[in-house]
DNA sequence: AGTGCGACCCGAACGC
DNA sequence: TGCGTTCGGGTCGCAC
């Protein structure tokens, strides 16, 4: 599943290979996934050059001359930059260049999106307008966590996968985070003390760093584009795992809003002793 | 405003 | 074995 780090691996691979393109031509087999209207989506791409590929938390945005194209990948979305050929089963928006290469965008379970917008609409017509900071992001302190969630009554790990507080950290990275931050899942976030908010935090930047550095996670169906496989999963302390690596006690595994969660229930206690 | 949950998808995994 | 059912994953939109 793309989380942060598997879209930075994506983003780096694409742009290196993207750059000063131009696009002469876009196909699109599934125009459900086109957020905005899909005619003008062609139509004002055709023409434009890639100038930039950025991302904001799991959001890629390709900058063209006039444009932004905003992608999100969700769980299966991938792209493969290929000579032209015909397009497979669940690609759903081919984009063709001038230099006779294809951009092919395969999403098995049709859940990635996309929207294409002025320029200065990106922050305003898209959902980048609500994202939170990323955990790099030298404004998420524990006193941004505290005030967002001082009103929560959510647990934790809900609050933490919400884009809006903080951006980038899915289902499995938040069970690490929780995890090195000795922090139950369950914790109602506005119970969080300061040094819990500053371990949070410090453990995200962590984590994500090396997932980077390891190209991402590649677990289940997963595999990331253009040939990248991600080998974080082997460094996973609790995400589908059975054994505590520190207390040697039973990983269980529990629904935390709808989100399969693992959790040492020795590690990480709701309240401190 | 905060919260919870269904909808969106469909292949894989599971249960019988 | 074959078939039907459940699950999962992120985000949005809606109901309360």
């Amino acid at each position: 599943m793309p989380e942060l780090p598997e879209v930075e691996t994506v983003r780096k691979v694409l742009k290196k290979d993207l750059i000063n393109l131009e696009i002469t031509n876009v196909i699109i087999n599934y125009e459900d996934m086109i957020k905005t209207d899909p005619k003008e989506f062609k139509k004002n791409l055709i023409g434009s050059k890639i100038v930039d590929i950025k991302r904001y938390g799991k959001w890629l945005v390709f900058e063209t001359t006039n444009y932004d194209l905003v992608s999100h990948l969700r769980m299966e979305g991938k792209y493969f930059y290929t000579d032209k050929v015909k397009p497979l089963k669940h690609e759903h928006v081919i984009f063709e260049f001038n230099n006779g290469k294809v951009l092919r965008y395969k999403d098995v379970r049709k859940f990635g999106v996309m929207y294409l917008v002025k320029k200065d609409k990106l922050f305003i017509d898209t959902p980048l307008s609500k994202l939170g900071y990323e955990p790099f992001a030298k404004e998420l302190t524990s006193s941004y966590l505290k005030e967002k969630l001082k009103t929560k009554k959510i647990p934790i790990k809900t609050a933490l996968l919400d884009q809006e507080i903080i951006s980038g950290l899915g289902n499995i990275y938040v069970d690490e985070v929780l995890f090195k931050s000795a922090v139950s899942p369950f914790k109602k976030a506005n119970l969080l003390n300061d040094l819990e908010l500053e371990r949070i935090i410090t453990s995200s930047k962590e984590i994500l760093t090396e997932a980077i550095k390891s190209g991402g996670t590649t677990i289940r169906s997963y595999t990331s584009s253009l040939g990248v496989t991600g080998n974080y999963q082997d460094k996973l302390m609790v995400h589908t795992k059975k054994k505590c690596p520190i207390c040697n006690q039973d990983i269980l595994k529990a629904k935390i809003g709808g989100r399969s969660t693992y959790y040492c229930k020795n590690c990480q206690k709701v309240q401190d002793e």
